[in-house]
DNA sequence: TACTAGTTTAGAATAATTATAAACTGGAAT
DNA sequence: ATTCCAGTTTATAATTATTCTAAACTAGTA
């Protein structure tokens, strides 16, 4: 269990003041062993059960956001009208079903790339992304 | 320049009744030498400038769905609120420019994978995209 | 020429997200 | 401790992209 204070000093240390959301947010996305695949309508959900006093949406978007910004967790590509993100922020790939709408990790070892090309003058890559769209058999 | 017959074929063989709207719109898509990349709204805009009647938005939406599902178009993965859509079928990738929004083909033979994983099962791949983030260098 | 299923259309409805502005709060200064 | 205020949260309105609806239109067959 990730300590308070570790979510805490991991807030602080990207200039975001550990508000109680923040923290009850944080806690759900990082205090996890497996990496985590959501939408701010399923954070919504995710934090709100259960709960005595509720987080409002604009918070979950201000949060998802802001730590996005900060580079806690990642968008992913997809063509579904919401955006999805992640936990995991290592350069890593996904499987994406469209009829479940559901994304899985690809290892990052399962993909190599043997040749890839050079960006346009003035960029540099960012990010590789490679992401394989099922069907059925 | 692609002749009407050859749209008209085109839409009759993927049960498209050839109406007016959709030869227009086909012409603009299909009927130059690039790849085009696009949206609902971007197309939207370019057929209907300097037009005496106009196509509705709403046909406009009917008709990139339609085209999609016949694929003559495919759909594009972004992280963007907007569907992009392109008239090269063939499997490629993209550069995306988060700042400008801006895609960019990448030749096929550009990318080379040396290994992919196998898809889960009861499920086969559909299609497998490389999406090269860019930013400022 | 008439008919009908498929298509188009304007406008309403919906879904996801962003903006607004008032109330609240973490934490520095006193 | 108390005050203060910039940063944050909140409910709600606004916006954006897209889909739905149902009436009017049309391609193509009879």
């Amino acid at each position: 269990m990730q300590q308070k204070k570790e979510i805490i000093n991991r807030l602080r240390s990207s200039n975001l003041r550990p508000t109680k959301q923040r923290i009850l947010i944080a806690k759900k996305l990082f205090d996890r062993k497996e990496t985590f695949h959501f939408t701010a309508e399923s954070l919504n959900k995710t934090v709100n059960k259960k709960m005595q006093r509720r987080i409002s949406l604009a918070t979950i978007y201000n949060t998802v956001e802001a730590f996005k910004k900060a580079g806690h967790i990642r968008e992913i590509l997809t063509n579904s009208s919401k955006s999805y993100y992640d936990t995991n922020i290592k350069s890593h790939h996904h499987f994406y079903d469209p009829d479940k709408k559901k994304l899985t990790d690809i290892d990052y070892q399962e993909v190599v790339l043997k040749k890839i090309p050079n960006p346009p003058k003035g960029k540099k890559i960012k990010d590789l992304e490679v992401v394989i769209s099922l069907q059925k058999k």
